[in-house]
DNA sequence: GCCAGAAATGTTATACAATATCATTTTGAT
DNA sequence: ATCAAAATGATATTGTATAACATTTCTGGC
């Protein structure tokens, strides 16, 4: 995935709904898109901090998480529950019925559509009254190479 | 749901594959059973504590998680990532393709039969070479009361 | 019954995850 | 320029979970 490229997609969609891609959330997002997969939140603060040398001040928790937050809400990032971990979403744009397909053992990550498997499945929920959260699925799993080894 | 009757066929299922429902675990699962919805290992924990008294030596996390690790390898209990918490599963040796929409609002949890749209869902995770780690599917949400609410 | 290995539990300590709270700075609108 | 809101910094604490090792309990073979 290009980085560069997807940060410039994510300022303009920033500001085209009136949100502030803030540099701190900038360098949280270009961090977590270094990774191949799955990235953490104590691994990120580690990073930051790292960045920002040992005379610049200590990176809190909070920084990061807030920044997360923001990233989540924004369809920039989504959260692996199972994992307490965060994968970044390609297409934050697209209305996406999509399925994260996570390797809980090499953190790779698959993306899937299923917009009919989901449809029928959030329909469900409502019939019941039932209002979820999430739009995409997250799942965790192991992948046809870890399989295999 | 009747407790009693729960615990007796839980220990059945234990009995006839081999595995051993121990005094402790039927405890914690006894404790799990007490609740309407959610229940938290800390919350367990601090219950547990409670029952022996205070002479009768400190209960540590290990013990609390390695029985809630039993009770979900053996299908007594669902764990609910989103929110750190466990509910009782109670169709536990039903072959059973369901979801579980939990609210966070209020902890309830609704059961509900999905086996059309998960069968759809994960025959395209083997078709991704993908294998979930999960055969039922947690939800979270707001559920019917709380949304008027 | 007795013993050896396995399973379960106890115990201590620590790592990891997340949030509450309040202070300070930056931003955007008037 | 000023004010209010948004964002970040900073401190402290709570909650969640596991590692590592000691001890006890159970089970099957003798």
């Amino acid at each position: 995935m290009d980085a560069e490229l997807y940060l410039q997609r994510a300022a303009s969609h920033c500001t085209a709904q009136g949100s502030r891609l803030t540099p701190l959330r900038r360098k949280i997002l270009q961090l977590a898109l270094a990774q191949s997969g799955l990235v953490k939140a104590y691994q990120l603060l580690h990073c930051l901090q790292a960045e920002r040398g040992l005379d610049n001040g200590v990176v809190a928790p909070p920084t990061i998480y807030r920044a997360l937050d923001f990233l989540v809400a924004h369809g920039f990032l989504h959260r692996v529950d199972a994992l307490n971990a965060y994968v970044v979403c390609p297409h934050f744009a697209c209305e996406h019925d999509g399925i994260m397909l996570v390797c809980d053992h090499c953190g790779q990550v698959q993306e899937v559509d299923a917009t009919h498997s989901l449809g029928s499945l959030w329909q469900q929920c409502h019939q019941h009254g039932f209002q979820p959260h999430q739009r995409d699925l997250v799942l965790t799993g192991t992948c046809q190479q870890c399989q295999t080894a």
